[in-house]
DNA sequence: TCATAGACTTAGAAGCCCAGCT
DNA sequence: AGCTGGGCTTCTAAGTCTATGA
């Protein structure tokens, strides 16, 4: 039902009704807190009211929302749990895959150095601690336990995007038909949106206006005096000149390229590595982020503003105090050098466009952000055990005479079902209009007590994160249409759904039901609960690899439905669609041929019985089934394109999806690892890789 | 209790790069 | 040898959720 139209921005009408109303709202629940005794909602939800409404019908049969069809229900089932305060008894009781023991003091100095000399004798210098760390297997060493995050944190702090570069005279500029030279500040700003132009963005009347305000604060006074009118700036020239440069840069021989990205790995060896607690660990960012005109996603307020140039007096160092301080830049200062173990970031800046806090941190292949990721699926393995048990509770509050707690019943038997984000409040006129699941307005769905031939529909269509749209119809139960009617009544457009709910409120509930869950953990279990499910139902033992990998392919895409992650359909699919469009008509022409070869061979044996018939009758046979293969690869490749078109994998692939089940079912089906994990996921799961057996139940 | 700051995960797009083709 | 399509990597925005402090 699902439509996979894309729309990334919608009108903006809605807006003066939610701001109307959400005031309202907010002044209506105030004043109920305040204490007047009740307002309006309260009023209703007498029993009497409700009794009336709703006859009792409930016969405590459900299916129960996704597929999983669990029949656990305790929930202090005491087996292995990732969280840091547990594990030492946990580990020392349950899990058999913790080889050995860690041992902090002996450890101190070894693998700073790489010591296991015996296999890495061939290898080169620079690759030796690199190998050795590779194969560090944190996963099986004992985790602190006191919220510290490191004990030992050494690096050599961010990289700077380089200095502006003023145009040579050559490249002109013009303001209202005439010649103009821009002084450097402005002059690096202009190129910011020469560089764009040929981007939709620059088109867009909130980037131009927030573009040129900014701009205009870069300009000297005289500039600033001249150029009024953005309409009448021509950046041709800029624009011209620099895409001669990206095309000589595509024209560059060999060596210079090869100069480049020797260069590219210098800095990669020098700063891109940094040593946590006797490792040295993979930085994920260690650039700082370039200066450019900010752009957002979906209708942005701020799209087009100047994101500006970050100095090292506005870094904050992050590293232990008895490590080499990374040195700032010759003649400049950071903005502060702390030593917060408390946190995992080696270096952090205020951004200018929302004032937000961005960071430097580790890889996903570090140990630090894979415990985290172990844990986050450990926490959602533990949802599974009483998930039976939240639903029956969910579905009975959603009886419940208080309108809180229908409220939160109905938004987490959407977050469950539909895997809904949970929706926090944003601020209004900072960022785009999106929204989640407790931010829901009036305006986001539609009720439908039949459509065609189903009962209870309800219509979603709203932009969730990233401006992505999301639209899906769904036949609910009759007491949630009935509790959404009544959530709607007395609504504008622009009110909240849930208007006595938050994120917060949910969150608070949600750790009352177990210890750690969220309403993320619905997203992540849901995920995973998914794709085990798919792969048991999809896959077969005796189909070819390519087929068992289509198969795959088909369990993650069910949840990346789920999950709403889509995609642009690429600008070339169209044509690459054809392009394998052709190829199976040839491999189809092929096939009949050898198809006919193959029987006139055969002919041939039955008239001479000969060996040497027998022979070319075998040989025949051999080809027509080669191509039958081939043609059956590409074929499941078409399809495996073609159900992608708008669909995107990684994300849940990379999120989502517990990587054991996926391990697990590699070996269940003798599919090579690498045919489902390229190198960096490969390196982001290698936890999972080394741990999962065949046989791993999420 | 509430708003805000801070930390960290999740997200799609853009750009790069390289295998496989002509 | 050059071209090109598509996968991989990088980038950074946009979420979630917790901590903090008034």
């Amino acid at each position: 039902n699902r439509d996979n139209e894309r729309l990334k921005h919608t009108d903006s009408s809605s807006e003066k009704h939610r701001e109307k109303h959400k005031d309202k709202d907010k002044e209506r629940r105030r004043e109920e807190k305040v204490g007047t005794g009740f307002s309006y909602t309260a009023l209703k939800f007498t029993e009497s009211v409700f009794i009336d409404n709703e006859p009792e019908e409930d016969n405590g049969l459900y299916s129960s929302p996704q597929h999983n069809k669990t029949s656990r229900r305790e929930c202090d089932d005491e087996e292995f749990d990732c969280k840091p305060k547990k594990v030492k008894t946990e580990h020392d009781k349950k899990s058999k895959k913790r080889k050995h023991e860690y041992e902090e003091e002996d450890e101190e100095e070894e693998d700073i150095k790489p010591k296991k000399k015996k296999k890495d004798k061939n290898v080169t210098e620079g690759k030796k601690s690199k190998k050795d760390e590779e194969k560090w297997k944190w996963w099986e060493e004992e985790r602190s336990t006191d919220g510290s995050k490191w004990r030992f944190l050494e690096h050599k702090g961010p990289v700077f995007a380089p200095p502006y570069e003023p145009l040579p005279d050559k490249v002109k500029f013009y303001y209202d038909g005439k010649l103009m030279k821009l002084a450097a500040p402005a002059e690096e700003v202009a190129t910011f949106f020469a560089k764009m132009l040929d981007h939709e963005y620059t088109t867009k009347d909130v980037f131009r206006k927030n573009f040129f305000k900014d701009w205009r604060k870069e300009m000297t006074s005289e500039e600033k005096s001249k150029i009024t009118d953005l309409n009448k700036c021509n950046f041709a020239g800029m624009n011209e000149y620099f895409k001669a440069q990206s095309e000589a840069r595509k024209q560059m021989s060999k060596e210079e390229k090869q100069k480049i990205k020797e260069d590219n790995e210098r800095i990669l060896q020098e700063y891109g590595f940094c040593i946590m607690d006797n490792h040295k660990e993979r930085i994920g960012n260690f650039r700082i982020e370039p200066p450019g005109l900010f752009r957002g996603r979906g209708d942005h307020p701020k799209m087009g503003m100047l994101k500006r140039r970050i100095r090292p007096e506005d870094i904050i160092i992050n590293c232990s105090k008895d490590s080499k301080h990374p040195k700032p830049p010759p003649g400049t200062k950071w903005k502060e050098v702390r030593h917060d173990n408390k946190v995992t970031w080696l270096a952090s800046w205020t951004e200018n466009i929302q004032g937000s806090i961005k960071y430097i941190m580790l890889n996903p292949s570090s140990r630090i952000k894979g415990e985290k990721d172990w844990q986050k699926y450990e926490t959602a393995r533990r949802l599974k055990k009483c998930v039976d048990r939240i639903r029956n509770q969910y579905r009975e509050d959603w009886k419940s005479k208080e309108m809180r707690i229908r409220q939160r019943a109905v938004a987490l038997y959407f977050i469950d079902k539909l895997a809904l984000r949970a929706g926090n409040e944003k601020e209004e006129g900072e960022t785009a209009d999106t929204v989640g699941c407790c931010s829901l307005r009036v305006e986001h769905i539609n009720l439908y007590p039949k459509l065609d031939d189903q009962e209870y529909v309800v219509e979603f269509d709203f932009l969730g994160k990233d401006s992505i749209r999301y639209y899906n119809r769904i036949p609910v139960e009759k007491r949630v249409f009935k509790n959404l009617q009544l959530f709607l009544e007395n609504k504008q457009p622009g009110d909240d759904l849930f208007d006595r709910l938050n994120t917060s409120i949910l969150n608070k509930h949600l750790q009352e039901l177990m210890d750690g869950l969220t309403a993320k953990v619905f997203r992540t279990y849901n995920a995973s609960i998914t794709l085990q499910q798919q792969l048991k139902e999809l896959s077969c033992s005796d189909d070819s690899v390519p087929a068992k990998i289509l198969s795959y392919n088909r369990a993650n895409r069910a949840v990346a439905i789920l999950c709403n992650h889509q995609r642009a359909p690429p600008k070339t699919f169209e044509k690459s669609m054809q392009n394998l469009q052709t190829k199976i008509d040839e491999k189809q022409k092929q096939l009949s041929a050898a198809r006919k070869q193959l029987k006139a061979a055969k002919a041939e044996h039955k008239a001479s019985h000969d060996d040497k018939s027998k022979k070319a009758v075998e040989v025949k046979r051999k080809a027509v089934q080669r191509i039958e293969e081939q043609l059956m690869k590409l074929q499941v490749q078409a399809t495996d394109r073609e159900e992608n078109k708008q669909i995107a994998l990684g994300t849940s692939k990379l999120n989502y999806l517990d990587p054991r089940i996926s391990v697990a079912w590699c070996k269940k089906f003798g599919i090579p690892i690498e045919k489902i994990y390229n190198k960096t996921q490969r390196e982001k799961f290698a936890w999972a890789i080394d741990m999962a057996e065949k046989d791993f139940e999420f």
